[in-house]
DNA sequence: ACCTGAACACCGTTCAAGT
DNA sequence: ACCTGAACACCGTTCAAGT
């Protein structure tokens, strides 16, 4: 990316747009992790001074609130008002978890993030409440019912980002049950991940609980 | 926490414990966010360089994974042996979120920290795997079990230390379905916070649809 | 308007020196 | 063994100066 020296002042053309610094910053942390995207790991990346990135970013959350559009773009929202609603949840979910699989480190960065207004995030929400809403469900539950969705997804997701090791009992120690339980469950995985086991598990088992809870509702109705 | 200036050399009675550093952080971290603890920051707190802390902690990572334990200690599994299996559930549940939520910015500083072994998180999977397994539950699914419950109250609780403007809508945006949806909710909850409601929504849901994957377990066997 | 370069107030961590 | 003090290699951000 590095042009040799620049001179100072005003460069004849631009070197940098805000899209480009997003789209170095989520190359960065998918390839160095969360801690390798500083302002200066960016800058360093695009052959200027780290100040330079300031005249087209707030900061360094604002960058992160760009690689957080940038991630969210590729989630899968065409089954609403095409699939039944349940089948559109699971496809959401899906393609959801799988966007930030697809660059683990960004997870525990994005999720904490405030949504931005008139974000292709706040879009997103838009076509699932509509459908959810045209479905039958009633407005007042669906942001829960979203909202509780997604808790669970971005939660997978940080699960996933988090080492394979993450829960491991230790060995010769006090914790039989766990130890057996870790036994089975890596016996009846063989290559599977664990993540996918229990974020598939736990899918299914919300969109299991909701399909309980739209029949309630059409039985009061 | 000063004692004025000390001398160099070692202090005749030590300054500092390993506890002490870890509650000095929690204290700062629930205080003052999740960036009002760094290691400087609680050295400064207690009185000392910022280097005597390495005399017994082995660095920035090792306070937040003790920070975690402080954190873990106030979960309740009272209810595994106690209760039926899904009030159990129930119970760690209400009090895993509630642990973190006392501490809004630990969770994404503790949500992504692996596990250390020997630790009193991993009795608490012991006591959870245990009654799970007593209760009849397949031994190579309770980790999956586990580990789907954990990750949708950690996403609760993440969702929860968040700004609770996180998720709203623009206004006189292209969002409407968005807009009404977030407007009924507003409606119905009243003084409640949305966070919450989420997840108590999320975590019925998540027991009914385990109750009724039990339910259909006994029908094979 | 958009870059360089210098500066400021921070980090985590290491290590010699002192008791 | 456990502290101080100095040092190293980092941060994010601001701002004058230059074109």
């Amino acid at each position: 990316m590095q042009t040799g020296k620049r001179r100072v002042g005003r460069p004849t053309t631009n070197v940098l747009t805000r899209d480009l610094i997003m789209q170095t910053s989520l190359r960065l942390i998918t390839e160095r992790g969360a801690t390798g995207a500083s302002m200066r790991d960016i800058s360093r990346e695009l052959g200027v001074q780290p100040s330079a990135l300031y005249n087209h970013v707030s900061g360094h959350e604002d960058v992160i609130g760009g690689v957080r559009e940038l991630v969210s773009e590729r989630i899968d929202v065409s089954g609403f008002g095409t699939e039944p609603w349940i089948a559109a949840l699971d496809r959401w979910a899906k393609s959801y978890r799988l966007a930030f699989a697809a660059h683990p480190p960004t997870i525990a960065l994005l999720a904490v993030q405030p949504l931005t207004e008139q974000s292709r995030v706040g879009t997103m929400y838009d076509v699932v409440c509509r459908g959810l809403i045209d479905a039958g469900w009633p407005e007042a539950r669906v942001l829960s019912l979203v909202v509780a969705l997604e808790n669970f997804i971005l939660g997978a997701a940080l699960d996933r980002a988090a080492t394979s090791e993450i829960l491991r009992p230790g060995v010769s120690d006090s914790t039989p049950s766990f130890q057996r339980a870790y036994a089975a469950r890596e016996e009846s995985l063989g290559e599977a991940s664990a993540a996918d086991a229990a974020f598939d598990f736990g899918l299914a088992t919300m969109l299991a609980g909701l399909e309980a809870e739209y029949a309630a509702l059409s039985q009061d109705a």
